[in-house]
DNA sequence: GAGACGAGGTTTTTT
DNA sequence: ACCTCGTCTC
């Protein structure tokens, strides 16, 4: 994929070659700090990449110059892929990654001034959560009162803030308990040298925020910073990118003129999705301000959908306020009109949705060009078994990945107890895995003298005495005798070994159930193989710093273009010399890192199935999007707050913007949900999309009885619906909840969007209505006390005229 | 140490 | 309704 390429011309011109006005002013900016507004489909990693080839290309940098920084790794390779067809150049020099991918090899570098054992390991989400676990257990903390997993949010969101526990304020007895955990947390990490995904970030911040020597070298390096996504960014991420460009704190107090590299932020304010999740917008508009961005350049010509598409997207999206401003054009037509499609019930709309993707199937549209989302997981299963009903390949997206599945994560703490035996959470994950006859007893004995002693589990073991102390030993003896067996050993030859002697696969091989494990453990042999060959890693080689990609960054030396490697300061070397990574390390790192695809085999040409989130930075021919209805999308969640309202607006906009040809949008009038039938009113964002590109078909009530797909509805074919019977706004099928079919009317006489009033909460108006007869529930939006779920049976609700 | 049973929780997700 | 997790029992 690298090896030269021979269409390759040397001048720039086919690099510039069918760049639009915008797109060549993005590419050639001059030095200085820059925003692009990228719209969806409007060729933004095209421009980015092209950016850095063209600087490339002119020498204006040289590889070592470049820091470009992603947030999934999927689009790291992504540009890495693209820039390797437009330049003879290796990647080698340039620091292209995602953050935490980057922030590990700033860490890797500088482990000693980081205060890092060189063998560290990175805790995922999961390994984080346990050890958190392991830690409340250990001090008696109740965890009623003080859940894990919300522990766990409250250090990550400390952790985002920049704020180490003697940072944060506890003003109530309770922050001050969960500061009191999160403070032990650290010091169990550091004790058993491990870093969780905000660690990664925060300890590489700290890192160029204390060491002067450090911030200066990489402010002199990265000549040219880009970052993509940038609506995504968090507040530390932001505060990062500071200090590499310096414009850090430090910086601008003490007037040191460190001549800091141009930052190219490049973004889309319409596709912020992530709020929730600590991604700030105003880091867009913080940017401007405080880097006195004077370069700001809008992509709005769309290369992907017809205009009825864009349209609903632009107007849609109108409705938020405090935009950026930009508006998607198109040279195409109009294309198809989106389609609004309405039916009776869930199983309904999933069998309007497989006729008409059977229709499009048979026109010749490819099914992996097809996608259908919805705004949460739960929507998917319906839709599944229609699809499966009728014999359509189709692909789930989300769900466990590769290096999260159990037996990898088995396999992968016996690895890392050979890399570092301090590391407690894998320890404890497999102590007992395949069972050795260790029971909880033994190990809580375990623990208690290890922490006591303030050692890890494995320098604990040799205190124990008796019966438990021997299997302890076994197992310790076991882990010795294999890392002493390891040396010398290629990767692939030490996990077959591990495999083998830690008797993880002997013990999938006796269970009957465990065939898909001996296959994924044996994929992992795989994994690490190709893991390998990508990275350059022979028997014999020697061993290359690290890099987070699963791409070829490795070429012969004949093979190498420009300059591989930059050192722009002399005396200082990037990574400390002598220090390399094992290929061991370096694939546990990857691991963790990279927990593989989330998605079903690819290659089979299947619909793909995937929630709204998920198809970002994606796109179809053909996208549908199921549950159109209040209380689902816009999410109920998300209703009481005007920001949470816009961020649904946005997650549609994205969602319509995937569409190249052709947009369904559904709703329908009831749904089973959490085992209720909920009967919503279709989705507000219906009535601010543009009359003129819409057009509405009611799917045809297929019946109340049975749901299964026969072999009549198949011959119907795409036949099942009435096309064109547009029905009319002002009376539309929402005026009053639709009447469940084989059930008796609600008696209560309430609507959705009715004022009633509760002798305790007041006034307030009904939001969503469900249930039936004496479960029949109402969520009422009460202005004073908020939004209240009330059983009807129960609750005196008098309606207000 | 494996299977049964009950409780709790169900918006979105990457690293 | 349904799935995951933890605990209890044999």
């Amino acid at each position: 994929m690298f090896s030269a390429n021979t269409n390759f011309v040397a001048d720039n011109a086919p690099l510039l070659h069918n760049l639009n006005p915008e797109q060549l002013a993005a590419v050639t900016l001059p030095t200085g700090h820059a925003l692009i507004l990228a719209g969806a489909g409007s060729g933004k990693t095209r421009v980015l990449t092209t950016r850095i080839a063209w600087l490339l290309q002119t020498g204006r940098v040289t590889p070592g110059g470049i820091l470009a920084v992603t947030f999934t790794n999927k689009a790291a390779k992504e540009m890495v892929v693209r820039l390797g067809t437009m330049l003879p150049v290796n990647v080698r020099g340039m620091w292209i990654g995602t953050f935490h991918g980057l922030c590990n090899r700033l860490l890797r570098a500088h482990y000693k001034l980081a205060n890092l054992p060189s063998t560290f390991q990175i805790l995922d989400t999961q390994d984080q959560l346990s050890a958190i676990k392991r830690l409340m257990k250990q001090f008696n903390i109740d965890d009623q009162q003080y859940p894990a997993k919300q522990t766990q949010w409250f250090i990550g969101n400390c952790k985002e803030e920049g704020l180490r526990p003697d940072a944060v304020e506890g003003h109530d007895p309770q922050t001050r308990k969960k500061v009191e955990i999160y403070a032990l947390y650290e010091e169990q990490c550091q004790r058993e040298g491990v870093v969780d995904f905000g660690e990664l970030m925060l300890r590489s911040y700290e890192l160029l925020r204390d060491h002067d020597s450090v911030r200066e070298h990489y402010q002199r390096r990265f000549r040219h910073i880009l970052i993509d996504e940038f609506q995504d960014t968090n507040k530390l991420q932001y505060a990062w990118i500071k200090m590499l460009s310096g414009y850090g704190a430090k910086d601008l107090a003490a007037g040191t003129s460190i001549p800091g590299g141009s930052v190219l932020a490049v973004g889309d304010d319409d596709q912020s999705i992530y709020a929730f999740r600590g991604a700030r917008v105003g880091n867009m508009a913080d940017f401007v301000r405080e880097f006195g961005v004077t370069q700001q350049i809008k992509l709005e010509q769309n290369y992907r959908s017809f205009s009825n598409i864009l349209d609903s997207a632009n107007q849609l999206i109108s409705h938020n306020s405090n935009r950026l401003g930009k508006d998607l054009r198109t040279d195409q037509g109009p294309g198809e009109p989106v389609r609004v499609v309405e039916s009776p019930r869930d199983l309904d709309e999933a069998q309007w949705i497989v006729d008409e993707v059977k229709q499009l199937v048979r026109d010749g549209m490819a099914r992996q060009e097809i996608a259908v989302l919805y705004r949460s997981n739960a929507q998917s299963r319906v839709i599944e078994t229609a699809l499966f009903n009728a014999a359509i390949p189709y692909r789930v997206y989300g769900g466990l990945r590769f290096f999260e599945r159990a037996e990898i994560k088995h396999a992968l703490a016996y690895l890392r107890l050979l890399e570092n035996p301090n590391d407690d959470t894998s320890f404890l994950r497999v102590v007992n895995f395949p069972p050795r006859g260790i029971g909880a007893r033994s190990l809580e004995i375990l623990q208690d003298t290890a922490r006591s002693s303030g050692c890890s589990l494995h320098d604990a073991v040799s205190a124990i005495p008796g019966k438990a102390g021997a299997n302890f030993g076994a197992f310790v003896a076991k882990l010795d005798v294999l890392r002493e067996q390891s040396q010398g050993l290629s990767l692939r030859e030490i996990i077959d070994l591990v495999l083998d002697h830690s008797g993880l696969l002997a013990h999938f091989k006796a269970d009957r159930e465990g065939e898909d494990r001996v296959e994924n453990l044996e994929e992992l042999v795989n994994a690490a193989e190709s893991f390998v060959s990508q990275q350059g890693f022979g028997r014999d080689a020697v061993a290359l710093p690290v890099d987070e990609l699963g791409v070829p960054l490795t070429q012969s030396p004949a093979s190498q273009g420009l300059d591989p490697n930059t050192p722009a300061t002399e005396g200082f070397i990037d990574q400390d010399s002598g220090e390399t990574l094992s290929p061991l390390a370096a694939f546990l790192t990857h691991a963790a890192l990279e927990a593989g695809d989330n998605q079903a085999k690819a290659g089979q040409d299947a619909v793909q199935l995937m929630t709204v989130h998920s198809a970002k930075g994606l796109e179809f021919d053909a996208v549908f999007v199921g549950g159109m209805e209040e209380g689902l999308f816009p999410h109920e969640n998300s209703l009481s707050d005007r920001q949470g309202l816009e961020e649904e607006r946005r997650l549609m906009y994205v969602a319509i913007t995937r569409a190249r040809q052709r947009l369904y949008l559904s709703f329908s009038q009831s749904r089973l949900l959490h085992g209720q039938t909920r009967y919503n009113p279709r989705s507000r964002f219906f009535e601010e999309l543009p009359e003129s590109a819409l057009k509405w078909i009611t799917s045809k009530t297929s019946g109340y009885g049975s749901s299964s797909f026969t072999p009549k509805s198949i011959a119907a074919g795409a036949g099942g619906y009435s096309a064109g019977g547009r029905f009319n706004k002002e009376d539309a099928p929402f005026a009053s909840p639709p009447v469940p079919p084989q059930k008796e009317a609600p008696s209560h006489g309430l609507r959705v969007g009715m004022k009633v009033f509760h002798t305790k909460f007041g006034e307030g108006k009904v939001n969503l209505l469900e249930g039936k007869g004496d479960d029949a529930r109402a969520q009422i939006n009460f202005p004073r006390h908020g939004v209240k779920w009330l059983a009807l049976s129960v609750a005196k609700l008098t309606p207000v005229p």
